[in-house]
DNA sequence: ATAAGTATCCTAGTATACAAGTATCGGGCG
DNA sequence: CGCCCGATACTTGTATACTAGGATACTTAT
């Protein structure tokens, strides 16, 4: 079977770079390898480019960016911490699949941390908190006209996070965003369906209630808001039912 | 300076391991050695038998286990990730010191999430949940007349944890365990104080409350329960001033 | 004596080499 | 034609070597 061409091909595979891996990365020698490699990874699992189930073979990944095994190692090490690579010993390292009863208790936990902290910083909600996150979305609606799915994701966290900051909690935060990251692959499917522009009216709505000092009003708004991404889970399962197990 | 015994004590420091590090850890070769440092220094760590500033140097580390360096790095990022350990390049890496703004909103964190999970399994409460935690809750009494401190903390995780089981959230219980994890060396402190018995009255108490249907008398312990290493807290600090920043 | 400079040792970050287990594909045999 | 077996090309886990930067302590010069 193995032509005289077929045998040039090969070789020739040795040297190109995988054109069909979505990772895209300009390292910065000033920084740390591992730590660039673990945020392009982790961008390229959230935002789907590597789908579930895609290998994630650490020769593969090293050489196609021109860096060792060893911070490839320590990102993918990093990215099982957080629950979005499964490793599998001499078998292979792959990307999780969504798993949809730790979606269910995740977001259990995200509501429950965000409507604690959203009720203290009702309490201590002054003025200036309003401007600031009216201020983020509008940039968020900005980015949403200008089509940046990425900025939008960016400013969705900027927002959630400023709670934390308005009830003094700042710290929560990095809770939520572990428990956030594990289900931001649903979110990603969710946002597909024009959903992004309720999202924006959504926000305005909780801030609307906030400056006007009413907290049940805003929580029970809050509520609604985190809810809405997993009652659009059924249809998601049925559009990619070979991202998701249980 | 250098007299020939010092000389002779210099080579010989090389060889023996350094009985300083209280680091005991038995290998076994079936299972990975990374897994098995990341538990053991996770373990000392907590204990504070590796108290808050303690120097990790990498090399130390595998010449006193007697491995490479590969493995004991691994182990050392992931405890980076759990935030019990800083790391500072080309200076050295050191048991993380208590940082009071984290354990007030780790602790802030926890309360709404173990609030949340019991508000649920009190919906769900079965005769059975009482008799497996109540089992749970005699095997920690039998541990402290054992004085197996050890054993009575690995114990209370689990008597947590069954919360979670009850209310079908199993999952949440990682994420309680990554929060728990950064304030459970204040627990610790804390436990010096012929506190650990009350511990066990406290528990029993919740579960009176669950057995007897009544949900919202449960919650107020559990709050109750929690909070109280937090109010110790002021005298932890004047004891051991070193451990904590902030 | 003091201050500046230099050599040495330590640190973590990265690269490379080796080991051990697994899947796959091709060939030979029943 | 189908099944079994072996070589091969992967996989991750671990060990070792090398690099570059920082701290310290000693030496030298002023």
């Amino acid at each position: 079977m193995a032509m005289p061409v077929a045998i040039g091909a090969e070789l020739e595979s040795e040297i190109e770079d995988d054109p069909a891996l979505p990772l895209r990365i300009k390292l910065d020698p000033r920084r740390q390898v591992s730590a660039q490699v673990y945020e392009a990874l982790k961008k390229a699992i959230v935002s789907l480019q590597l789908p579930p189930g895609s290998s994630i073979s650490e020769n593969r990944i090293c050489r196609h960016i021109g860096v060792s095994r060893t911070p490839v190692r320590e990102a993918i090490i990093r990215l099982v911490e957080d629950e979005l690579i499964e490793v599998f010993p001499q078998k292979g390292s792959f990307v999780a699949p969504i798993k949809l009863s730790a979606v269910r208790e995740n977001h259990f936990s995200r509501k429950a941390l965000e409507l604690a902290v959203l009720r203290r910083a009702a309490e201590l909600w002054r003025a200036a908190h309003g401007v600031k996150a009216r201020y983020i979305v509008e940039r968020q609606a900005a980015a949403l006209g200008a089509e940046d799915t990425d900025d939008f994701h960016a400013l969705d966290e900027a927002f959630h996070r400023s709670f934390c900051v308005a009830a003094g909690l700042e710290g929560v935060w990095s809770t939520i965003h572990i428990i956030k990251a594990r289900v931001d692959r649903v979110h990603r499917l969710a946002a597909v369906q024009g959903r992004l522009p309720i999202v924006i009216t959504e926000h305005i709505a909780i801030l609307d209630a906030l400056d006007a000092g009413d907290a049940a009003k805003a929580l029970e708004r809050l509520e609604y808001h985190l809810d809405q991404a997993p009652t659009m889970l059924e249809m998601l399962i049925g559009k990619h039912e070979k991202y998701f197990v249980d």
